[in-house]
RNA sequence: GUGAGCGUAGCUCAGCGGUAGAGCAUCGGACUGUGGCUCCGAGGGUCGUGGGUUCAAAUCCCAUCGCUCACCCCA
C-alpha cells in the first residue's frame, strides 16, 4: 500500500512563510505609505485580463506577450489572460471609469502578484509580487517624472538601502523613434556579420536590444553605432534636458544609459531603472518610463501617463541582505499555569492582555513549569507570567522578565502597564522607528 | 526555449561498491513551583524517480524529474 504523493508548489512559485512575512508585510505597509504622502490612492485590478489587452499594450512581438503569459480560452471563447503586469490593466480601467474627469492628475498605485512564465532562477519568479504607481493627466511634464522617482528613492531610504544606481535614458517619442531605429537598422546591416549570434538575430527582431549587448568583442562596434540620444526630435530632446534639471535640483545622482532600453512597447521618452548589485543577473529593482500615447492606443482620451513597478521579492531580498529592518512581531507574554484552579485566571489575563495590544500565548493543557519557561524562552517570549495556585489565592502574579530573569509580583490590573512599558512593545515597524 | 552545477532526515552535510550516518532542530527523560548549560533516549529516510551493470548499488552507467545559477528577458 503506496501512501498518497505529495503534492509540491508548480515550478517558479513559492510559499513565503514566517517570520518572512512579516518583513513582507512590514514593506508593504512602508510602501504605500510612502506612496500615499506623494497623494498616490491604491487601485485594485483584476488578475485576469483580456489577453487582447496585454497584446496592444505591451505589444504582441514582446517577449512578455509571445511566450510567457499564462493564457486560457474561456467557456465562452475569448481568450484570457493572467497579468504579466498591471499598467494596461490601470489604463484600462482609467479610461473604462472616466477618470480623465478626476480634477487635476490621476495618480495611483497597486500591489499584487504578476505572472510570467520565464524559467526561474535567483530574483526572478514565475508568481512574483509588485509594487506599481502610475500618473495620468494632460500634462508630461518632467517634474512628473522626476518626483515619481523622487519618490522610489524615498521607499529605498525608509529601507535603509543606500546601494543602488538610478539609470536614465530617453528612448523618443513616436515622431523620432522610428526614425532612430530605421537609421540603427541601417547602420547594423554593414557591421551585422562582425556581431555575436544574438545580437545577428536582435539587429532584424529588436535592434535596440543590440545596445544592450553584453559580449565584449561587440563593444567596439556598439559604440560606433548612432546613438540616441543624438537622434532625439528637440521636444523629446528638451524634455529629457529638463527631466535631468529636474533630478539635479532634487540632488537625485544617476547615471545615463544609452543602453537602457525597455523590453515593453508602449515606453516613450524617458525610461529608468534602479538596480542593485546584491541580486544577481537580475539586477532591476524597480524599472518604469513614460507611455504618453498608451490611453489612446487602448481607445481611450488623449491623456499622458507615466508609472513604474517595483519588485517586491527582489526589495525583501536586498532588504534582507541589507540587514537593517527588523520587522519580527515579538512575543510579549508567555502565561504559564499550574492547577486547574489557576486557568480560569490565566484564560482572563491573556484576554485582558490581548485588549492592550500584547500578543500572548496561554497553553491550552497545564505545562510542566520547567517545560513551559523553556518553551517560553524558545519562542522568544518577553515575559513569563506564572500563575499558580498561591499566585490566585495572593491575588498576584509572577512576572518574569527573560532576558535577566528578573521577576516581581503584580495584581492582575497591573501587569499589562508593566509589560508595555518595561521595554516599548519592540519594534513594532522600521517605518516608526525610523521616524523617532 | 538553451547551458552548467546539484539532488542522502525538517535544516546543513558526511558516506562514494559490503546491513543508511553526524551536527542542528523536534519530542521525551535526568529536573515534583522557575528558562538558557549539561547528559541520556526517541521519532523521523523506498539515499529524487525509473532502468541497467554486479553476488552486492546511496556509491558505477543510462534515462527521467526536480532544484539552483546563468543565457534570454525583465520587477
Amino acid at each position: 500500500m503506496s501512501s498518497p504523493r505529495k503534492f509540491h508548489a508548480v515550478r517558479g512559485v513559492r510559499d513565503i512563510l514566517p517570520p518572512d512575512t512579516s518583513l513582507w508585510n512590514w514593506f508593504e505597509a512602508t510602501a504605500r505609505d510612502v506612496l500615499e504622502t506623494y497623494n498616490f490612492r491604491e487601485i485594485r485590478v483584476p488578475v485576469l485580463e483580456e489577453t487582447e489587452l496585454f497584446a496592444r499594450s505591451v505589444g504582441a512581438e514582446t517577449d512578455i506577450v509571445s511566450k510567457e503569459m499564462y493564457t486560457f480560452t474561456d467557456r465562452d471563447e475569448t481568450a484570457i489572460s493572467l497579468r504579466p503586469e498591471a499598467t494596461a490593466s490601470v489604463v484600462r480601467a482609467y479610461i473604462e471609469h472616466g477618470m480623465q474627469m478626476r480634477p487635476g492628475l490621476v495618480k495611483l498605485y497597486y500591489a499584487g502578484p504578476m505572472f510570467r512564465r520565464e524559467r526561474p532562477q535567483k530574483g526572478r519568479y514565475r508568481q512574483f509580487y509588485q509594487i506599481g504607481a502610475e500618473v495620468l493627466g494632460s500634462t508630461d511634464h518632467p517634474a512628473i517624472d522626476a518626483e515619481l522617482i523622487e519618490m522610489l528613492t524615498v521607499l529605498l531610504e525608509r529601507c535603509k538601502l543606500d546601494n543602488w544606481t538610478l539609470l536614465i535614458n530617453s528612448i523618443g517619442d513616436a515622431n523620432c523613434r522610428p526614425q532612430y531605429v530605421q537609421k540603427l537598422r541601417e547602420a547594423l546591416a554593414g557591421v551585422k556579420s562582425q556581431l555575436c549570434g544574438d545580437c545577428q538575430r536582435r539587429s532584424e527582431t529588436n535592434p535596440l536590444r543590440v545596445l544592450d549587448c553584453k559580449v565584449e568583442a561587440d563593444q567596439v562596434i556598439i559604440n560606433r553605432l548612432p546613438q540616441i540620444a543624438e537622434n532625439l526630435c528637440e521636444p523629446c530632446r528638451e524634455h529629457f534636458a529638463e527631466l535631468r534639471r529636474q533630478l539635479d535640483l532634487r540632488s537625485i545622482p544617476y547615471q545615463v544609459t544609452p543602453r537602457l532600453v525597455r523590453g515593453l512597447d508602449y515606453y516613450m521618452r524617458t525610461t529608468f531603472e534602479i538596480t542593485s548589485p546584491h541580486l544577481g543577473a537580475q539586477n532591476a529593482l524597480a524599472g518604469g518610463g513614460r507611455y504618453d500615447s498608451l490611453p489612446e492606443m487602448l481607445g481611450g482620451p488623449a491623456v499622458k501617463g507615466i508609472g513604474f513597478a517595483l519588485g517586491e521579492d527582489r526589495f525583501i531580498e536586498v532588504i534582507q541582505s541589507a540587514g537593517k529592518i527588523d520587522a519580527t512581531r515579538p512575543l510579549d507574554a508567555f502565561i504559564v499555569w499550574m492547577g486547574a484552579g489557576a486557568y480560569p485566571a490565566a484564560a482572563r489575563l491573556a484576554r485582558r492582555l490581548r485588549q492592550q495590544g500584547l500578543c500572548v500565548e496561554l497553553p491550552a493543557e497545564e505545562p510542566k513549569l520547567r517545560k513551559a519557561l523553556s518553551l517560553a524562552e524558545r519562542l522568544g517570549a518577553r515575559f513569563a507570567v506564572i500563575i499558580g495556585e498561591n499566585e490566585v489565592r495572593e491575588g498576584a502574579f509572577a512576572v518574569k522578565r527573560l532576558a535577566d530573569a528578573e521577576q516581581r509580583k503584580l495584581a492582575e490590573a497591573d501587569v499589562a502597564a508593566f509589560v508595555k512599558t518595561t521595554a516599548p512593545v519592540a519594534p513594532r515597524t522600521g517605518a516608526q522607528a525610523s521616524q523617532t
